[in-house]
DNA sequence: ACTAGTGTATTAGTTATCTATTACACTGTA
DNA sequence: TACAGTGTAATAGATAACTAATACACTAGT
């Protein structure tokens, strides 16, 4: 996997995986690959990966049982939550961002709408 | 000044001219202050600040004279590209953020309105 | 010429992140 | 009981960012 080097690796992990989470790639009580094959597979060490793992257990989104793996918790009303959490915490970074350029709340959203839509219309154009 | 312990510092001082340009602040043509002032300012090492200088010069919107001091650039094209480039910069991140979990272009566009309406309401009740 | 105020460069030391390696602890199954 | 597959921990070394300190180079004003 491809990182970008100006943020520590573990917290890119992070968000990988609450991506696969959020979007359900990784399911409510499924099982993660083990460390040592994540660490494979995103061409990194086993403590870095142990690292960002480790935060996301703190969290209590995922649970770890020795010996046997770690699993996404089946506790739905913790994932609805950090779905809520992420996505604020994305929008509140772009808002926040904006306003400290001094953009009216009517220029950020019509300044977003926008991008999307072009965005959008390069996609169809593919 | 606080800064972000997960991002290098003279990329958040690069971002902290950037705003203080686009919005102004720096008018064209204006000497900055002097890189220890800033230094001083920003509590942080000259070193770190000659970093970030260095590589708004490098992108043209700072000029360096030598013995004199730094200068916003007087060329407004410049200018006017860099504030396009900062924002497109910032939708983009959000923009792809929300792609990865799934979000559509309704979606994304309704929630990040909602959340700056719902900022504007606290800001009203201030 | 001197001096104060600029930017610039160099060196050395600290810290956080990441890697590599090795070892240990627990679980389930043959 | 062995063993293969899990997570976990500890050590040592590499690198990048940051700091501290010093020195150097240029400019403008006295």
């Amino acid at each position: 996997m491809e990182f970008d080097d100006k943020v520590p690796i573990y917290l890119q992990i992070k968000q990988y995986l609450y991506q696969a989470i959020i979007t359900g790639r990784l399911k409510s009580g499924a099982q993660l690959p083990a460390v040592r094959q994540l660490a494979a597979e995103l061409t990194v060490n086993v403590n870095t990966v142990q690292r960002a793992l480790s935060e996301l257990i703190q969290e209590g989104v995922l649970v770890t049982r020795r010996g046997r793996g770690n699993f996404v918790t089946d506790d739905i009303k913790v994932l609805i939550e950090l779905k809520n959490r992420v996505i604020a915490t994305e929008l509140g970074t772009l808002y926040r961002q904006l306003a400290d350029l001094n953009l009216s709340a009517e220029e950020m959203k019509d300044a977003f709408a926008q991008y999307v839509d072009e965005q959008e219309a390069h996609h169809d154009h593919q």
